[in-house]
DNA sequence: TATCCGTGGGA
DNA sequence: TTCCCAAGGAT
């Protein structure tokens, strides 16, 4: 560690071998990312606000994130809060942010933390990984940012920072194991939660998956992979599968300008979420059986909706009744509010229906 | 270890 | 259009 700085100062035109921390955090106050959850000038952050943004921004974008985190803060100002809420309210608050069992576990995450921790998430990245939704990444990141432990964290985009600085060969997710022993010998004691939202605006904003801008990294003179031209080969990663179709059927139900609705159980695909009356959804189309009796019509359109393991394509029909179908379930009103409870693959069924 | 679990935006 | 994939976790 020492030599290479000392290296450094004798012969400036030599590549520093070591990424030095305090080269990114210092790129870092001048160039990092402002994010609502985020605060400036060293002071600590509200462990509900960190919780809430890492549970958002699991896979999800940070466009994405935004409007969801000022409208769950504004509604559930603290855990407190959030544990009192009705689930269904939660669910219908979450839908179109996707990956459904986030919402389900924050609410369970919430009413540990209320109940068995009285309001206060626990300080350590090991006690916080036993809480529900939390994880290797988000038990780390929340306890460096909000606790200041020097955990190592390790997501998506560090595994391309490190994966390139350091060239490694092996492909995700073994790779996995290597790239947590190079971040954890990396995380300084001082500002670790610093230190990890740097490396993940770097590889955000510069150490992109295409067309990194080496040019302007603060960490060009200590990566491997640059030195020789090849750090879009980083990450190795493992071939993707194709994506089988499934179709299925939704039925949508009308009775005095109210829509009739079921929520999908727990478990699985879009579970505890609100939904179209729906056949299952195989690889065969199904020859569909209706919910109930009435004058059905086939909408000429179908629903295309990609998830991450399949693709799915619904055929809409849509018949007025005059009593509720024999299943469980709620009237809702038609209106642009119900569009917004609805998960985004349901949505896009509701409005072609409303729009018919 | 492999699979399941959403969505939208950018190239 | 098509492909990629974004602050992953649970099982």
């Amino acid at each position: 560690m020492q030599s290479a700085h000392i290296n450094h100062l004798i012969d400036p035109s030599c590549a520093d071998p070591h990424p030095q921390p305090a080269d990114l955090l210092a790129w870092y106050d001048q160039h990092g990312r402002d994010l609502p959850w985020r605060l400036k000038g060293g002071r600590r952050p509200d462990p509900y606000h960190v919780w809430l943004s890492e549970i958002m921004l699991q896979q999800t974008t940070v466009a994405a994130v935004k409007p969801y985190f000022a409208a769950f803060l504004e509604a559930f100002p603290t855990v407190q809060a959030l544990a009192a809420a009705d689930d269904g309210l939660v669910m219908e608050m979450w839908a179109g942010l996707g990956y459904y069992a986030r919402a389900r576990n924050l609410l369970k995450c919430a009413r540990v933390v209320t109940e068995t921790y009285g309001g206060q998430f626990p300080q350590t990245a090991s006690a916080l990984k036993e809480l529900p939704g939390i994880g290797d990444y988000t038990s780390a990141a929340i306890a460096a940012i909000a606790f200041n432990e020097p955990a190592a964290v390790v997501d998506g985009n560090i595994e391309r920072v490190i994966s390139r600085l350091y060239t490694i060969e092996t492909p995700l997710p073994a790779a996995k194991v290597e790239i947590k022993a190079k971040v954890d010998a990396l995380t300084p004691q001082d500002r670790p939660g610093d230190f990890a939202q740097a490396m993940m605006d770097l590889g955000a904003t510069l150490c992109t998956p295409k067309a990194p801008k080496c040019l302007i990294c603060c960490w060009r003179e200590a990566c491997a992979a640059h030195a020789i031209g090849i750090e879009e080969r980083f990450p190795i990663k493992p071939q993707k599968k194709p994506k089988p179709v499934r179709y299925g059927t939704v039925f949508w139900i009308e009775r005095n300008g109210q829509a009739f609705l079921i929520r999908r159980p727990e478990r699985g695909l879009l579970g505890g979420m609100l939904a179209l009356v729906s056949t299952d959804w195989d690889a065969e189309a199904p020859v569909p059986a209706a919910p109930c009796s009435a004058e059905w019509q086939v909408l000429p359109n179908e629903v295309k909706h990609v998830f991450t393991h399949f693709e799915l394509r619904l055929s809409v029909w849509v018949a007025r009744v005059d009593k509720a179908p024999p299943l469980q379930g709620e009237w809702r009103k038609m209106d642009t509010q119900l569009l917004s409870a609805l998960p985004t693959v349901m949505k896009k069924a509701a409005k072609l229906a409303m729009t018919r």
